[in-house]
This record gives structure tokens, sequence and C-alpha cells, in this order.
DNA sequence: AATTAAATTTAGACAAATCTAAAAAATAAA
DNA sequence: TTTATTTTTTAGATTTGTCTAAATTTAATT
């Protein structure tokens, strides 16, 4: 095996595949992360961001230097979309052959992820079919790393009396999850948009080319479709 | 929730469910359990054995005085049923759902026992149609640490021309289990003992109504099997 | 530009799990 | 029953990941 094969075989602790996701993932919405953000994001302290920092740095996990922000390098990039791809795999897994709901695998799959085969990560992706998108319409990274964004759109900007499909979610903390498995939207639910009131913005919908239900403006910029131009 | 229940779902760290584990399995062969032993089940060092005990007699896992020997408390032993529990069920479901071989399992299971969600192992139970023993015989606990074990005799005490079916594996070291593949030796092979030397005890033994191959008597004191009487 | 506020880092501490080396206790041998 | 050997425990360090409080740097306001 290849030097740079078993590097990119290495075991690190799961604290750090949390940092390296947690960076991966902030870095997609804002372009540049701060230290606040990833405590935040893992709900610890800034000071125990800055010393998790020095230790992907030393390495060679994240480019950083002091007070001047950082960013992931190519293998902390290379190693956080392998712990993506194991989280969304075993999410998939979850709901499709354990019957879990979509709003019950983020909390399990984040223990998961962690579990080092890398035979094992491959043959449940075989065994699932090699599934392209996660149970939120997330991306699948491959065993390479490599996947495809899916062009979608929020409902805002949906097409008014235009059928789109869910493809995806965007704020996908349990609250969230819990309204829209209330109002029995999921992935691949169709709606279409019947009218936005200028007062506030929110949505009257028709669902499933049924019921009519209304969703706030912050809704509505969080659910993603797809649809036929 | 009650409390004893709340008790029960306690998380430990995995190093401590490890340690349970090893003195709940090194009970079931010695009945006492020392220090050393364990050390040399865990490859650690019999000092840090030593701290441990002293951790898990804390949280009263385990009963124990200084250098007068210890044994799991009935939460500790609850506690260890359910890792071996969860251990069992994901080596079953590496064999049967991901088309591992039984040798190839052990170490990926040793990590999935520390997963912790109650109800992932249970669906787990469910999607697997609720076996009754892993790949290598070893019997699977219910969700209340329940389980029976298998009267099975080694092959050494299979009566002659009597048609025996493997039913389970004593030394389960990856060179046993590799010895056993070569054999072609696996759960539920049908075998007969032709003939045992007198000289060194080796056996010579008729597989699948086929082959005759010959084991020593290390290896036919590891392979256990059950017969009609 | 000087001051204030916010973000980030350092200094020092702590808990968990491990180790080595040395002391203490239990066992085995002489 | 002394003496020697083995087992077990303690004492003191080390590593990893975390924390609080204080210092430093950067950014925002007067
Ligand atoms: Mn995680
Ligand atoms: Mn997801
Ligand atoms: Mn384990
Ligand atoms: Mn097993």
């Amino acid at each position: 095996m290849s030097e740079a094969k078993r590097e990119s075989m290495q075991k690190y602790s799961s604290s750090k595949e949390n940092y390296l996701k947690a960076i991966f993932h902030l870095q997609k919405s804002d372009g540049v992360v701060t230290t606040n953000d990833v405590a935040n994001e893992l709900q610890t302290r800034p000071a125990s961001v800055t010393d998790m920092l020095k230790k992907l740095k030393a390495q060679k996990l994240l480019i950083y230097e002091r007070y001047k922000g950082f960013k992931l390098s190519q293998e902390g990039r290379k190693v956080a979309l392998q712990i993506i791809r194991k989280h969304r795999l075993w999410e998939y897994f979850l709901v499709e052959k354990l019957q879990f709901g979509w709003d019950e695998v983020h909390e399990i799959a984040e223990e998961l992820e962690h579990i080092s085969s890398r035979k094992l990560i491959d043959r449940l992706d075989e065994f699932l079919d090699y599934p392209k998108t996660d149970p939120h319409g997330d991306p699948i990274p491959d065993s390479q790393g490599r996947f495809t964004l899916i062009k979608q759109v929020d409902l805002l900007h949906l097409p008014p009396n235009k059928t789109g499909e869910v493809s995806g979610i965007g704020d996908q903390s349990p609250e969230m999850l819990e309204l829209l498995k209330h109002k029995q939207i999921g992935l691949g639910t169709r709606i279409e948009v019947k009218k936005i009131f200028a007062f506030d913005h929110s949505l009257e919908l028709k669902v499933r080319n049924q019921s009519i239900v209304t969703v706030s403006e912050h809704v509505a910029k969080n659910v993603f479709v797809k649809y036929d131009e």
C-alpha cells in the first residue's frame, strides 16, 4: 500500500472528526469560518476550539494562523467528506432498513459515523444499492469523496402553480423536522405554491395535490424543491 | 421512567464497557477473575486494571476489595450482557446482510457494540428477525439480557460414527477461524469422527459427508457440535 | 485617533485513561 | 517457617480533550 493511501486510511479521534466535519459545513455556507462559529456549532468553548485548531494544524488537516482565520487543507477536506459519507449512509440505512423517522436518525448517525472500517462502509453502500442522497436530501459522497450538488430552489422561488418535488431541507433542527412531519411534508412530496401573502410573506401550499397548508417565510426558505422548467 | 430503568440506560465509556465485557467472559470460564487475566485479555497493564477496578466499584458495577479478587455486580452483569447483545447482533448483521466472513467481523463489532441507542439495537434485532446465535454459534441475549446456553459437546466427545452439527467455536482467534475456514468447517457443518489416534489424540473427521480431514486435539477441543442422542 | 467592544488566544487547571517504577501483599518454595 | 517469587496495588507521569479566567489582538464606535 502506498504512503499516500495509508495516510488517507489514518484513524482520527471522534472529537477531531467532529471538528473537521463542522468546519467543512461552516465553510459551505459562509466561506470564512471563525472560532466562535465552530464553538457554537459543536456546543463547546472558543478556548477549546483554539486548542483543537492547533492540533489539527500540526496534523496538516487545517490551514491556520493565529487570529487570521482558518480553512481545511486538502487532506482535511478529504477526511471530512468520508465522515459525511458515513453519516449519510448510516442515516439512509436507519430510515430505509430500520424504519426510523427522518427526524430521529441524526443523533444516532453522529455516533455511527465514527466507526472506522473502510470495508464496512463500502459494503453498506453496496447493500443499500448506492443511494445518492440521504433522508434529508443531502448528497452522499462516493468512496472517492465526490458528490454532485442537486440543482434546487427554495419554495419562495418556486414559480406559482408549478409543481415541485421536495429535494432537500436547509435547517434540519429537530424542531423544523417535527413541523414538516406534522404538515406531512417530506422528501419527494409534491408541492404547489398557491399564494404568497405580501403582508408577512407567508405561503399557502397545495401538498400532495390535496390539502392546503400554510407555512411561514422562514419555513419556505428552508424547503428546497426541484421542478421541470 | 423509573429510577431503576434510567440507571439501566446509563451510558458508560467504551473503555468501561470493554472491561465489563472482559470480566464477564473471564467469569464464565474460570469463576474467579484476576487482575492479570483482565490485563492480558484487554492487552493492557495490571496497574491500569487496578485503576479501572476502583472506578467500576465506585459506580457499583463491580464487587471488589483490594487483593481479594472481584466479580461483576448485578448491575455490572446487566450492562455486560447488553454490550454482548450488541456485539453479537452486529456480527450477525455483518455476516448475513453485508456478506462478511465469520473471521472478519469481530474487530468491527468491537467498535459497533459501543453505539448507545437502545432503539437502534432493538430495531436491528427485529430487522434481523431475532437471531438466537451469532456467526460463531454464541447465544445472543434478548433485550432483557436473557439467553439460553445450547447443549453442546466438543469433537473429542462426539460418539464415533454419530453425525454432529457444528454449533459453536471455543477459541475464536483469527488463527483458529482461518484454519477452520481452510478446512471448510463452519457453523452448521455436519461432521463425523472416524478415528482418534491414541498417539497424539489427533482426529480423522468426515466433513459434509465427503472429505476426510485431520485435526489436532487442540482444534477438536474447540469445535462444539450438537447431535441427536 | 482614541476608546470601547468583541473575538481570539494563552495560562493554568482538571478528568479520564493509560503508563512505568517501586512498594506492599499474597503465594509458593525451600 | 523463613525466603523467594508472583501478583497486586500505589505513586507519580503523560496524553487527550475540555474548562475558566485573564491577556492579547482585531473590529467597531464615538
Ligand atoms: Mn459525530
Ligand atoms: Mn442528513
Ligand atoms: Mn469494544
Ligand atoms: Mn461472536
